[in-house]
DNA sequence: GCTGAAACGCATAACAC
DNA sequence: GTGTTATGCGTTTCAGC
């Protein structure tokens, strides 16, 4: 893959809009729309561009809680992580699952309708979780910058 | 805003595939395209879809270290808080910037290209903000699941 | 609210450079 | 690699239900 200052703005123009039409991206860029579209297909053919989705406000769709949750495991073998995450696979609260480093194993990003519901999550899907020794839950209550929406 | 099952099978799909074509996207909920355009831009004007964004592939743009890093401030004030947030308004290695409750105020998604890059960062830019009291870095290793990206 | 047709604009591929 | 051209398809508007 060319990693030219052309493929760069046409990145950068699709991550703002997805849905830019093809024309009026290859103005931007300084290119005709064939040499544009060309470019735009063999990112998203190489997976450069992994695909292209909505951004919807969860407030308007009942989700406006939203935490994010440090989780200690009991064990660190990577059977008991494996469990952990197929425990978590399909569990829809769960957004993001991130295995790191420091005090805990996981950092979790739970989305719920309100804090009734995420208690719920932290008892019956946190809480019946054997692997899961530490849970520290802290609770979004703004997102100034949120560029991966 | 009308909340029924149509605009519900169509926000689903778009956030599964954010430049479907409207007519494909009108077969799929049943409508015919016109009907469905329009409740698609019902629910873009009245801010249900914020916009549409490209999913790009950071591991290919040589942006493989991902780490969320935990900010405390020496001072809570409001004008203390927004003089933070805005330190990081325009730094592009900051993806994320939440303000959160537990035992710091801020969680960052910092993306660098590698460790070094990082560490640039997290002196130059956490380093050099006033108001920056703790840092906490969780490198990311691994994410078996992040439905945002 | 919805459908269906008609006009328009854009995406797309073939071609030549 | 690029731009130009031609065609077909999707988008969009509008009348009618």
């Amino acid at each position: 893959m060319k990693k030219d200052r052309i493929n760069d703005r046409i990145l950068q123009e699709l991550r703002r809009n997805g849905r830019i039409a093809n024309a009026e991206l290859a103005e931007i860029v300084g290119l005709s729309a064939s040499a544009c579209l060309r470019r735009v297909q063999e990112l998203e053919n190489s997976g450069v561009i992994k695909g292209y989705r909505a951004v919807i406000d969860n407030l308007t769709l009942g989700l406006g809680f939203v935490a994010y949750v440090g989780v200690g495991l009991s064990e660190h073998s990577t059977s008991s992580q494996r469990a952990f995450e197929q425990a978590l696979e399909f569990v829809p609260e769960v957004k993001e699952c991130h295995n790191v480093t420091g005090a805990f194993e996981y950092l979790l990003r739970i989305e719920t309708a309100d804090i009734k519901s995420y208690k719920a999550f932290h008892a019956d899907v946190l809480g019946s979780i054997a692997q899961v020794r530490t849970i520290t839950s802290h609770i979004v209550m703004d997102s100034p910058k949120d560029e991966r929406a």
